[in-house]
RNA sequence: GCCCCGUUCGUCUAGCGGCCUAGGACGAUACCUUCUCAAGGUAUAGAUCGCCGGUUCGAAUCCGGCACGGGGUACCA
């Protein structure tokens, strides 16, 4: 069987969430260790919410990421009479039903149901009436037995068809509801591994059941722990940046957040903490996936982008204000230290913030401008103008010069930078 | 409420019945190095493996109950 997985977001957020690129990851990185395909598909059938630019944006966000797709994207929108055509053929072998009810009545009969302590459910008015036509359609769930599936990796799952409701499948705008619009569409795809969030677990006997009436035979699944946020809840913008963009601008790197998520609920055999996404390609295997939830630490994430920043990193994120080459004469002062792109202005202040005050500036240029370059001649100079010992000296100096507490060396600076450029910088 | 999933240092995790007086990483703290800040090095603190029972010669590892956390319960995905 050839290895077919997909991602499939919804256009109604700002961007591309992080849990999705997530489980894109780990999507993609299982499809390309199977040999197999890594299929996108925009489900945008929620009309209501949809968010104009998002799945540019989303799309745009996966490529920057580097997990790139081998098909797609597809889109649901695109392919509404095929949903209408399975939920037909499943009215007509019994297994959905017209419904005519309207939502002030449903709202109603839930309202009744929560003041008589009753499990919110349809209550079946139209269950049995055999309508020709309705508002929408709705799967017609059986009373009795349970429906089972198997997850790979959390084991076999099991619920009570009495407890699962009868799902709407094609809504009264025409379009599918998330349940019919997977089914058919994993199936017509060709999917062979569903790998997404824990937080459709409880609607994948819903889906087994479809697959059950149409006939068709069963993907595997595979559910993924939920990001969280601090406070232990589910991965929420409320509480966290959650956009991919947000990452892009603060100045992380792909393929440090590809590494960082990857070692979320995963850990490398090895006990590795820096891989590629190609090395994780050749050790990974779904079963070893760990079924908690993780937090999301940012500050791991920080430390972790640290080790893969490049030199050619800073120049190009730069590029529209720094030439190549000045870029090039500070990295080496900041490298070190730098975690994020964005970090480099600040830390790299002393070039690019004019120094306070003029009259110490001149007297050190002075001073230093008669004799040769070197550390005990830089103490000796900075001692004669500022008339402190050589630390507090440097100490002065270099708040003088940047008016802040932070910035690299100036020594160091004098030696990469040479005496005729570190001079016309002070 | 009901259903489902989960529970190892603050956080990410290793662990698959004896090698565990529980290992690593981030973060924290201290010291070393040092021209500042970092980085690097070396240490230290931090987990009675959620709790209670059971199985076993032996349990973080297997089973049951409970507690707690999370997810779901829509004509949202």
């Amino acid at each position: 069987m050839k290895v077919r997985t997909r991602i499939a977001p919804s256009p109604t957020g700002e961007d591309l969430h992080i849990g999705n690129a997530y489980t894109a990851l780990i999507n993609y990185v299982f499809a390309k260790k199977n040999k197999g395909s890594f299929i996108i598909r925009i489900e945008d059938t929620d009309r209501s919410r949809l968010v104009e630019g998002s799945e540019n944006r989303i799309l745009s966000s996966l490529k920057w990421l580097g997990i790139h797709h081998d098909e797609g994207p597809f889109r649901q929108s695109e392919r509404l009479n095929l949903y209408k055509r399975h939920a037909e053929e499943l009215v007509a072998k019994g297994h959905a039903y017209y419904c005519v009810c309207t939502p002030d009545r449903l709202n109603e009969m839930r309202k009744k149901q929560e003041v008589n302590h009753q499990p919110p459910m349809y209550d079946g008015r139209c269950r049995e009436l055999k309508l020709t036509n309705g508002s929408t359609i709705r799967l017609k769930v059986p009373k009795s037995g349970t429906t089972t599936f198997h997850d790979v990796i959390r084991g076999d799952i099991q619920f009570e068809n009495k407890l699962i409701d009868d799902q709407v499948i094609i809504k009264s705008d025409g379009y599918p509801t998330y349940h019919l619009g997977v089914v058919v569409d994993d199936h017509l795809m060709e999917i062979s591994h569903i790998i997404r969030g824990e937080e459709w677990i409880s609607s994948t006997p819903k889906h087994i059941l479809l697959y059950q009436f149409f006939g068709w035979t069963l993907p595997v699944y595979a559910h993924m722990p939920l990001l969280r946020n601090p406070d232990k809840s589910k991965l929420s913008k409320r509480k966290n940046p959650v956009w991919v963009s947000w990452f892009r601008e603060q100045g992380f790197l792909p393929e440090a957040i590809r590494n960082y998520l990857a070692t979320l609920a995963w850990a490398h055999p090895d006990g590795k903490e820096i891989f590629s996404t190609e090395e994780m390609i050749r050790v990974f295997n779904l079963e070893s996936i760990q079924t908690t939830a993780p937090v999301f630490d940012t500050e791991k994430l920080k430390w972790m982008n640290g080790k893969y920043l490049k030199e050619e990193y800073v120049v190009e994120y730069y590029k529209d204000k720094y030439s190549k080459e000045k870029i090039k004469l500070i990295w080496p002062l900041v490298k070190e230290r730098m975690k994020l792109l964005s970090e480099f202005e600040s830390l790299a202040g002393f070039f690019f913030i004019r120094p306070p005050k003029k009259e110490i500036r001149k007297e050190v240029r002075d001073a230093l401008g008669s004799c040769e370059w070197n550390h005990d001649v830089m103490e000796k100079a900075i001692r004669s103008v500022t008339g402190k010992e050589a630390k507090d000296a440097f100490m002065e100096l270099r708040v003088a010069v940047t008016g802040k507490t932070v910035g690299p060396p100036l020594l160091e600076s004098l030696e990469i930078l040479g005496r005729e450029e570190t001079l016309a910088r002070l």
